[in-house]
RNA sequence: GGGCGCUUAGCUCAGUUGGAAGAGCGUCUGGUUUGCAACCAGAAGGCCGGGGGUUCAAAUCCCCCAGCGUCCA
């Protein structure tokens, strides 16, 4: 079954027909009884361009976006709807996605899922969302952004309870209200079309705005949830109703602006300054002065308008597109060259995406994200390296700083969120330095790469334009570019190439998503309550009584060595390990048994006790706490959530937990930082937290509905994860940190006694991982430092205030020694040599030199330099050494009477099996070795027999 | 999270089928020169990232670890 016709009063009221498509074959409600397309379709070109369709906004740019945005939530406030503020772009509070794509993204999972009230009911929201997928089409297509305000109103029905607002007849009028009464668009223009939505599980009815070729707006009215047994079948899956039914709008805030202003682009209504000042900057205006019989002007209009019909999209190929243009162009009677058309439209698209990429960048900085080379701190990487690619492109000098700082003045007045603007310019320019460093390298990459290639090629290997690609951070037509420039000057990238990267991409992502596979242990009974957790009443509670409800045994490979049963029981004050805490060890005592717990887990809402023994079921028991690991536990637990504020302080407000540890050895802390951390940064860090320990006498343990603790902190609190219920606990160490955390922690921080950072290591780019111990932990790590001076001192023999200076001057000696060792070994094959003693023989005017000497390979090498290196005393030299086996090496003055006569490497083979081995070499040089030094005299000899001596 | 690449002199980088560790810049010494990123001659400077393995022999081939880079999710 699928969706019935969405038929709504106010359709007929204002006196509109249902009709289909005849290109999408989907149903849509107009005006116009002659209309055969909805309206967004490759027949139905743009109509506002050059003329408005909304009219009393002739601002443009921010105060355009800013009018128009007010304009939108006035009008919801005025039918009872709360307007909330926008949530960050960083959607922190999912683990599913990086960026906030949508506005109903601000209220999932745990709101659409039922979990969670939302903030108002109904509610309207401009939400800033960030969506990548069309980053290549974004300055091309003339309406493709990364970066948009997904304006909206959202409600959320729950029928069952009686708790009911609106539905789809309320909605689309209000929709038609606003568009017809605030905006002032005739009813003619607009065509709501029938398209059902389905996404991330969930499905419903849905309404496509469509006014002047330009989808406006959508209105989905989500009611429906995948499930098995379902009933309706959308685009192959099935769904059933639910008990929430949620009204899911989007209006494209930029595209009301771009329907004002009537531009040839999007870009150009809200970006107009920039767009202006990169074509100064770049010298636009002189690409059209090379044709002055074209008329730009008309050109650039019909562009604008065909935009709406053709299919500018990421994949889609290049040059066909142009072609499919030029014939359009040409049958409205502009004919334009391809060479024309590119040298206008490349660097057009160029100055539309600068602004847009650096609106996205600003956002996501400007959030507190730091780039890096993996995760969301990649998409900024990426969205920085295109804009300085695009800014090469058009030959600008300008630093990606200084395109920011000009976004921020005219585009965002100032204003970003979290990071301060200092900060946000400082990742620019180390992004920059990064961006030139991949750019120098990439020029010794390509004459790597094309060492082979001959120098009047045209083309360059796809494997070696995979690899520029994939290792190198070069994109195939950097990788041109440079290559040309490096002397293979006819060198042209392939038509359709990158579309064939994209897919290999596509193809490597898809076969890495197939070999994931999740493993989960369920082994518990069902049917189990949850159980009461005591630790969070009084932390220090070391024993408890409780009672057992069930002992299962554990499965093979299950729970830490010797651990058997997992036990359960009604109440416990043991820690499962969870947010990074290890779980807690310690006793159970029954009656008649008595167990060791080995470690505690969570599994759902129950906790387990892994044990090395099992207990009655039903029986009473008291719990006793190993409360030396716990109170290590609590320390270091406690102490990383002080270390990360006192990071954030001193670093910025990007610093942000990318994850921790907390063992009874030591506690990890990862945070995002755009450098590496210095010592004298560690220091200070580790200063300001144990003031903190001194300071703060009392942290403050709350526990917050999700709601309320938004409201009341923020997201920041999230930094450990996004957890999954509705209620959320909250700890707070006076104004230094709070964080959402279900820990347990010290009610004193004094308690821990001191903090030390050990050291900081790298995980990735962009995260440091702070190594913390606390608390005895402390002690004992001061203790083994100490150890380990004391035993490096008394090797020594010195103090350890000496030990730096003593251990460098021993290093150097040692190397200086060693190196006199070599020099005089090559000084005693000389002396024994030069002398005309019973190792050197002349033949037929080459020396021939056959002796032991002492050494290994390497020093044998050395001593074998002196003798053959000179051309004007032609030698042949065979060393043996009684060194490890035995050693041999052979070798001739090359290109003189020695190496014609003598060949090392067969003169080697012959000799070599004296010593029980083997060798070889080339024929002036040749080594062996073998396991049988007795025979090394035998093998010289053989050398002289062979040679004749 | 997955793939790929890199790590060699103070710096930037070569190093072929495994067989004698190189270049340019910089440093030092001597010469030369009014001067410029001057020129000539010579020298010093290397645990070839760390650890294991294969081999008579490893900078080179294999495995593990670390650091860095890069593409994709």
């Amino acid at each position: 079954m699928s969706l019935p016709p969405i038929d709504l009063a106010v359709f007929h009221a204002n006196g509109f027909v249902r009709r289909q498509c005849s290109v999408t074959s989907l149903w849509f409600w107009t005006t116009d009884e002659e209309r055969t397309t909805c309206g967004d379709t490759s027949e139905d070109e743009y109509t506002f361009i050059g003329a408005p369709l909304i009219d009393g906004f002739s601002q443009r740019g921010k105060e355009l976006k800013d009018a128009m945005r007010e304009a939108f939530l006035t009008f919801f406030e005025g039918q009872d709807h709360t307007r909330i503020a926008p949530y960050p772009v960083l959607a922190r509070w999912r683990d599913d996605i990086h960026l906030t794509i949508a506005s109903i993204a601000d209220f999932q999972p745990h709101v659409t899922s039922g979990q969670v009230r939302p903030p108002a009911n109904p509610l309207t929201v401009s939400q800033p969302c960030i969506r990548l997928t069309d980053v290549d089409a974004v300055g091309r297509s003339g309406r493709h952004l990364t970066t948009f305000e997904m304006m909206a109103h959202h409600v959320f029905n729950r029928s069952d309870d009686g708790e009911y607002y609106y539905w789809m007849e309320e909605c689309v009028e209000y929709c038609h209200s606003l568009l017809t009464d605030t905006f002032g668009i005739s009813s003619d223009e607009i065509t709501y079309v029938e398209n059902p939505w389905c996404g991330g599980g969930n499905a419903g009815a849905a309404v496509e705005v469509i006014v002047g070729g330009l989808e406006l707006a959508t209105l989905v009215f989500m009611d429906m949830e995948e499930h098995p047994e379902g009933t309706v079948e959308l685009k192959g899956d099935l769904y059933r109703t639910m008990p929430l039914q949620i009204i899911d709008t989007g209006y494209g805030l930029e595209r009301f602006c771009w329907a004002a202003a009537g531009t040839p682009t999007i870009y150009e209504a809200i970006y107009p300054d920039t767009v202006a000042w990169l074509k100064e900057l770049s010298n636009f205006n002189s690409i059209a002065g090379q044709w002055p019989s074209l008329n730009m002007d008309q050109l650039l209009g019909e562009m604008s308008r065909l935009n709406g019909i053709m299919n500018i999209e990421a994949g889609v190929d290049g040059d066909e597109l142009i072609q499919r243009f030029l014939e359009r162009l040409s049958e409205r009677g502009l004919d334009v060259t391809a060479e024309q058309f590119t040298s206008i439209t490349e660097p057009l698209a160029n100055i539309y995406a600068i602004p847009d990429h650096l609106h996205a960048l600003c956002n996501m900085l400007g959030d507190g994200l730091v780039p890096s080379n993996a995760k969301a701190g990649y998409l900024a990487r990426m969205l920085a390296r295109r804009v300085l690619r695009m800014r090469d492109d058009l030959k600008l000098e300008v630093p990606l700083a200084d395109l920011a700082q000009h976004h921020l003045d005219v585009n965002l007045g100032g204003h970003i969120n979290k990071q301060t603007v200092e900060g946000l310019l400082t990742i620019l320019r180390l992004e920059e330095e990064r961006y030139e460093e991949m750019l120098r390298k990439g020029k010794t990459v390509i004459q790597t790469q094309l060492k082979l290639l001959p120098k009047d090629a045209t083309s360059i290997p796809d494997s070696a334009l995979f690899t520029m690609n994939d290792s190198h951070g070069l994109a195939p037509d950097m990788a041109i570019t440079l290559a040309r420039d490096a002397g293979w000057p006819d060198v042209v990238l392939r038509t359709g190439f990158s579309a064939e990267m994209a897919e290999r991409h596509a193809k490597m992502a898809k076969q890495a998503a197939q070999s994931l596979d999740v493993k989960d242990s369920e082994y518990l009974p069902s049917g189990l309550p949850p159980t009461i957790p005591e630790y969070y009443d009084d932390v220090y509670n070391q024993n408890f009584n409780s009672r057992v409800l069930a002992c299962v045994e554990l499965p093979e490979g299950e729970g830490p060595e010797g651990a058997t049963h997992g036990v359960v029981l009604d109440a416990t004050s043991f820690y499962p390990e969870g947010g990074g805490q290890e779980g807690d060890h310690g006793e159970l005592l029954g009656s008649e048994v008595s167990v060791a717990v080995m470690d505690t887990q969570k599994i759902g809402q129950t906790i387990v006790h892994l044990c090395n023994g099992s207990l009655k079921v039903d029986s009473e028991i008291e719990g006793r706490l190993d409360w030396d690991r716990r109170k290590q536990l609590m320390d270091h637990h406690t102490a990383v959530h002080i270390v990360g504020g006192a990071a954030r302080r001193i670093l910025g407000p990007h610093i942000y937990q990318a994850g921790a540890n907390k063992s009874i050895e030591s506690g990890r802390l990862d945070i995002t930082h755009y450098q590496r951390l210095t010592r004298e940064q560690l220091d200070e860090i580790e200063m300001l937290a144990n003031q903190v320990l001194g300071e703060v006498h009392r942290t403050e343990k709350t526990e917050l509905n999700r709601k309320d603790a938004d409201e009341l902190h923020g997201f920041d609190l999230y930094q450990g994860g996004a957890p999954k219920g509705n209620s959320i606990r909250i700890l707070k160490i006076a104004n230094h940190d709070v964080q959402a955390c279900g820990g347990t922690h010290h009610d004193e921080p004094g308690q821990i006694g001191s903090i030390r950072i050990v050291r900081s290591t790298a995980v990735q780019d962009g995260v440091e991982r702070l190594h913390i111990v606390a608390g005895k932990a402390a002690l004992a790590f001061s203790r083994a430092q100490d150890d380990l001076l004391r035993q490096a001192s008394e090797i020594f023999g010195v103090h350890s205030q000496d030990l730096p200076k003593t251990a460098e001057r021993f290093f150097s000696e040692w190397k200086e020694q060693r190196k006199s060792i070599v020099q005089l070994e090559a000084e005693i094959v000389r002396l024994r040599t030069s002398g005309g003693g019973g190792s050197t023989t002349e033949v037929d005017g080459v020396r021939v030199i056959i002796m032991e000497v002492d050494g290994d390979l390497k020093t044998m090498t050395t001593m074998l330099k002196e003798l053959t290196l000179d051309d004007s005393q032609p030698t042949l030299a065979v060393l043996g050494s009684r060194d490890s086996g035995g050693k041999l090496i052979i070798a001739t003055t090359e290109r003189t009477a020695a190496s014609e006569r003598y060949d090392a490497s067969k003169l080697m083979r012959e000799i070599a099996p004296h010593i029980k081995g083997g060798g070889g070499g080339r024929p002036t040089m040749a080594q062996g070795a073998g396991n049988y030094p007795e025979g090394l005299d035998d093998a010289l000899q053989a050398a002289r027999d062979l040679i004749g001596i």
